[in-house]
DNA sequence: TATGAATGAGCTTTCATTCAT
DNA sequence: CATGAATGAAAGCTCATTCAT
C-alpha cells in the first residue's frame, strides 16, 4: 500500500530544510577541496540532490557562497560578544583570534567573502565588527594590547595566520597557530613602535 | 581549407617585443582585477590585440602566469641578495620586507605562484627562500629579531601584508605599511612569547 | 557567477533517449558528408540542438565515434556469426562481405574505427574477426575460396569495394557491388597464383 | 667587402625555384608523418622558411595540395604510357599497377585528392584514365584479364591495395604487394563470374 | 517539489591567411 | 622577395542557469 512512483529510489522524503543543509554541507566540502571554483554541478552531486533542486534553494551560485559565509560570520560575532565578559581581557581577544582562526580550518572565509558582491554580508559584517571592537577596548583598556591598534586592525588582521599558512602542500593543520602566536605578539605593547599610517575605516 | 576572412581594418603593425609587454602589463591589470580566472579574451582586448597574438607570446595561459610571476619573484631575490651585506641587518629585513610588499600592489605572488604548475618556478623560489634565510640569519645574530622565527617564517608571512589589506575597498594604497609595521613588531625579541608548533620545511 | 542570458525561445523539451538517436543520425550524415572532422557545433545544429546537450549524451567527441562504430561492428559480427551454420560456405562468405558492404554506404568503419583511441572497440574488432575467420575456414574446407586466404585477408579487405567506390561523384549507390564481385572472385580457387607475403596478424 | 645585411644567417641565396621543391618535399613528409592535417606552420618549418614564404608559393593550402598530387598523377600517366608497347600485355598492365602502388607507400593519393577541390587535377586525371584505358584493352585483347572490366575500374581499383593495409599497424610496408596478388587474380579471365552493375564513366 | 535534459555564452587553444617590415 | 607578427574564425569542451516533466 506504500505507493512506489518513482523508478529509482529518492531520498526518504526529505523536506526542503533539509535539503537545504544538505547542499550547504555539500558545498562548504566542495569549496574547502577545489576552492570556489567548484562546479554546482559537483556539490549538488555531492549532497545527492539534482542541480535543478540546488538552484531552489539557491538563486544563484553567489547566493550559495553568501549563505556559507553568514552563519560563520554570525557564529564569530557571537564568540566574541560571548567573550566581551571574560575577566582577562587580553586572553579574551587571543582566544577569539584563535576561534576565529580555527573555524575555518579549510578554505578562508575572506576569500569567499571576496568572491561575492555581499550587499547582504554587511549587516552581519558590522555586527563582527561591533563585537571585535569591544573586545579591543577592554584589551587596550588593561594593558594587554598596545594604545595604537584598532578593532578595524583586528578584523583585518583576524584571516591573516590562515593566509599565510594557505598554500603551503602538507602542512600541519594546526600550523597556523605559530604564526597567529607571532603575529599576537606584535600586538603587545611590549616592543611596539610608532605605526606609519592610520587604521582604516570599513 | 578554412578560410579566413577580414572585417576591420589591420592594427597599425606593432613590435613584437612591445606587445609582449603589452600583454603582461594588460594581464597584471586584469590578474589585479578579477583574479588568476581572468580570460585570454580580456587580457587580450585590453592589451589591443587580438587572441591569437597572445598565444603566440606564451603558449598557455599558465606560461603567462609564470611570465608574470618569475621576474617578481628574482627581483625581490636579488633585493634580498643585495641587503644581506647591509650593516643593520635588522633595518635589512625590515627594508626588505617593505619592499617585497611595494612590489606587488595588486595581486599576489603567493597567490599567482599556486596557481600555477610551477616547476618553473621552484628554482626561483628557492633562491629568494635561500637570500631570506640569511637576512633572517643575520638579523637574528644581530639580535634585531627573536631567535625563533626562520626564514620559512619570513617567507610564509612576507605577503600577509598586502593580503590583510587586499579586500578593503577604496583604502589607502600605502595601508599595508602599517600591517608590515605591527606584524615586524612581532618579530622583535622584545615581548616575545613561546610558539606552539615549529616551523614548517617547504 | 557568470550569468547566462537568453534569447530564443527555448525548444519544445524533447526526450533524452530520443536527442541521442538525433545526434548520431546527425553524425553519421554529417561524417557521411564531411568526414570524421565534421565538427561537433555542426552536428549539433544538423540535430537541431545545442552544442552543450551534444556533450551531455556523449563525454568526448571520440565518444561519439565509439557510439556510431560498435554497433555496426556487432551487428557485422553477429551476421558473420548467424552465417557461420549456413549451408553454402561460399555463398555464406559472399553475404557475409555483402552485408558488410551495404551496412555503411556512407563513410567507412575502417576509416572511423582508425579515426579513434578505441581501447573499447578492439572487442568488438575482436569479436568481428572471430566470426569472419570461422566464415574462412569453412569455405576453405568447402574449397569456396583458396587455400591462402586467411581471416584477417577478409577483414582488411571486407571494406574495399566501399572504399573504391567512395570518391565517385554520383555514382549509382549500389555500384560497390560490382566491385565486390571482382574482388571475390580473386577469392575463388580458379586461376588463383601464389601470393607474395604472408597474411598480417592484427 | 661582402656585405651583411641579415642578423641571423638565412638561406644562402636560395631561389624561388629553389624553395618551392623545398617546401613541396617537407609537405610530403609531413603529409605522409601526420596526414593532410599538418599545419601549414609546420610544413614551412620543416622546409626551413618562412609561413609567408609558403603563401609565396602557394595561394592556399589546398594549392599545395594539388601541386603534390599532380607531379604524381602525371609520373603515373607517363609509366602507363611508357607500357602500352610493352610486349606482355597482361604483364604490363600488373606493372602498371604495382608502379600506382609503390608510389605512394605513404599517404595515398586519393586521399590527398579527395582533400581537395581540384577543378585542376582533372586535367591529368584524364592522362591518366586515357593511359590506363589502353592498357586495359590491350590486356583484354591479350586475353590476359576478363572481358568485363573497363579502365574505369582499374583506374578505381588501383588504389585498393594501398587501402586495404592502410590502417594495419606496424605492417610491413610491402603488405600491399599481397592484396593486390589477390585482386589482380580476380582481374583473371579464368573462373571469373559475371558482373552485377555496369562499369561507371567519370 | 524535485529532477535532470537542454541551453548558450564563454573558455583555452589551433591554424590558415594577411601584411608591415 | 622573405619574414614572422598579427589576425580571427573555428574547434572541443565546461558550466551556471532555465524549465518541461
Amino acid at each position: 500500500m506504500t505507493p512506489t512512483r518513482k523508478k529509482r529510489p529518492r531520498a526518504p522524503r526529505a523536506d526542503g530544510a533539509r535539503n537545504r543543509e544538505l547542499l550547504l554541507a555539500a558545498a562548504e566540502a566542495e569549496f574547502a577541496e577545489n576552492g570556489v571554483g567548484a562546479s554546482v554541478a559537483d556539490i549538488a552531486r555531492r549532497a545527492g540532490l539534482a542541480k535543478g533542486t540546488f538552484f531552489r534553494h539557491f538563486m544563484t551560485k553567489d547566493d550559495l557562497v553568501v549563505a556559507i559565509v553568514e552563519p560563520h560570520v554570525i557564529a564569530l560575532a557571537e564568540i566574541g560578544e560571548r567573550l566581551a565578559s571574560a575577566k582577562d581581557a587580553g586572553a579574551a581577544l587571543l582566544e577569539f583570534l584563535t576561534e576565529a582562526a580555527a573555524q575555518r580550518q579549510q578554505r578562508d572565509v575572506s576569500a569567499l567573502l571576496a568572491a561575492t558582491s555581499a550587499e547582504r554580508l554587511i549587516a552581519v559584517r558590522d555586527r563582527l565588527l561591533a563585537a571585535i571592537e569591544r573586545l579591543v577596548e577592554r584589551a587596550r583598556a588593561a594593558r594587554a594590547i598596545r594604545r595604537d591598534v584598532t578593532g578595524t586592525d583586528l578584523f583585518l588582521i583576524m584571516c591573516a595566520p590562515i593566509h599565510v599558512v594557505e598554500n603551503v602542500r602538507g602542512a600541519d593543520p594546526n600550523l597556523w597557530r605559530r604564526y597567529l602566536a607571532l603575529i599576537f605578539d606584535g600586538l603587545r605593547p611590549e616592543g611596539a613602535h610608532a605605526l606609519p599610517y592610520p587604521a582604516p575605516e570599513l
